[in-house]
DNA sequence: TGAATATATGAACACATATTCATATGAAAA
DNA sequence: TTTTCATATGAATATGTGTTCATATATTCA
């Protein structure tokens, strides 16, 4: 971390060393990145809104946000594998629903910051 | 919208209209996704976390994380469109802060669904 | 069993993006 | 003014990713 210099060593580096070792403590960075990528990407925050309300089925959900069923079918798969959303079977048709209550949390501060 | 339908006519949509409505009327997911791609990197997720103590300058930043200036500079740039990051110059020095509150608040949820 | 329907999946393509390298800018010091 | 230092920027490259198309899977119904 000290290794790749690119100040002069004349010049005073002012962080303490609390906030190097909260960083080095906080090891989630890449998980957490992983889990803002999913949610950056239109479709799937729509897909992700539809879902807000109650249960739907990939069929409606591919309606609702205007999408290709293979698309929408690909983006269920990357949200499912982030445990954002579950689904349950019923006959030949597979329905969705949100998985985690964090989301609408995690939407309504952005929704926040957005609209300042 | 209901155009490229891929179910059958057979099939009972069951999707209310308000569900429908919502959807149309939250016309930010575009800008909302900017937002989450923007947090969808862990170097930018870094040296935000690093600017959550206190402002700090470009090349700390970059020592702090372990990359190059150039990369840092332009993250930070990237940062700074988005407002979430605002500097301030000193001489030679420019400091980086935090530009909103927000922030914090969408990492600790983000982090409370992660650590599940 | 065979046809129809709902969903999933793999390959391919187009497009976006993060980093690096080289260099430019801007400010202070000599 | 020239040099040095801190930061910014543009081009190039490599890598990642979202959508589409074609097809596979799985379930129901005739």
């Amino acid at each position: 971390m000290s290794d790749n210099l690119v100040c002069s060593e004349k010049h005073i580096h002012e962080y303490t060393s609390k906030i190097n070792q909260d960083l080095i403590e906080f090891k989630n960075f890449n998980k957490m990145s992983e889990l803002f990528k999913i949610f950056g990407d239109p479709t799937r925050l729509k897909i992700l809104f539809v879902l807000f309300e109650k249960e739907v089925c990939v069929c409606d959900i591919a309606d609702i946000v205007g999408m290709q069923q293979s698309a929408v079918s690909h983006q269920l798969r990357v949200l499912k594998q982030a445990n954002l959303v579950k689904y349950r079977r019923d006959g030949k048709t597979i329905y969705y629903s949100l998985s985690d209550n964090h989301v609408k949390t995690i939407f309504a501060q952005a929704k926040e910051h957005i609209e300042e």
